[in-house]
DNA sequence: CCTATTGTATTAAAGAACTAGTACACTACA
DNA sequence: TGTAGTGTACTAGTTCTTTAATACAATAGG
């Protein structure tokens, strides 16, 4: 057999009953391949065309999902090249990483408050969650 | 001077330019007066229609916020009485408190992740984020 | 009872969000 | 240089969200 030629891809999938809209589905499942080690720096994410036909819908939802992924500093792209996973993570600076993390806890805090969580319960999901989410740390080439 | 009876209340305010709907704005703040001490198991907050009057919005906006403060299990509403705080947080079962904690952190580990935040610095944020809400632990009568 | 006070239901209007159609612009490479 | 492949801009139409106007229903207390 001839060897598989080992492309990082991910399956991309909808959901139209979900409310969720697509473009917002085609970010969480992007995100949630970066978190899981199926997609790492520099790979090339589908084009725009190609995944607007996979998914059947309009090239320009595509479009806007990557948008707003190049906002968040997740994606790069390169008009006539492509889009790929950002390396923009490793240089932001100290206090624009707390930043935005803060920007992330700062509401799930009042919430889990509100609900009457304890600190220490919070913690240990947050625990729980970072461990389940078995970083698949394929060898790399 | 006369005794000045202590009622628990807060101050409400709306910003119309922030693009948040008014209606998750108060929502917003009734769980964060929660989170900080300020309203307890037991309290009414203001009703539909004063709160409607001193905001300067329609009773049915207000109404709205209040339901879904109920839907989440926050507040307790008796037509003809009043909402109050509820107290359904410590009726809840481990497993329905596991799995709203649950809700609340997936879509957190998730970004945070992407964004290349490791568990530790997590952590770290949510137990800075506690401690920074100094519980207000007013004596209760 | 009856009245004042509370939350609720129904409907409608304004605006924003979402998706798609179509045409444009940049890049790589033969 | 020209062609295929990439992302982008502009426009329009539909749907959903949000807020409000108005009328209804339940409770508490004289």
């Amino acid at each position: 057999m001839a060897p598989v030629i080992e492309r990082r891809s991910i399956q991309f999938s909808l959901d139209p009953k979900s409310g969720v809209p697509y473009y917002k589905q085609i970010i969480l499942q992007v995100e949630f391949a970066i978190a899981d080690g199926r997609f790492a720096t520099g790979d090339q994410l589908p084009t725009v065309r190609s995944l607007a036909v996979e998914l059947k819908i309009n090239p320009n939802t595509v479009a806007r999902a990557y948008n707003e992924l190049e906002i968040r500093g997740i994606v790069t792209t390169q008009q006539g090249t492509g889009t790929f996973i950002s390396e923009k993570q490793l240089q932001l600076t100290e206090v624009e990483r707390e930043g935005a993390l803060d920007g992330l806890i700062r509401p799930l805090i009042t919430k889990a408050a509100s609900y009457g969580f304890t600190m220490n319960e919070v913690l240990t999901a947050v625990r729980e969650g970072f461990e389940g989410m078995e970083h698949r740390e394929d060898s790399e080439s």
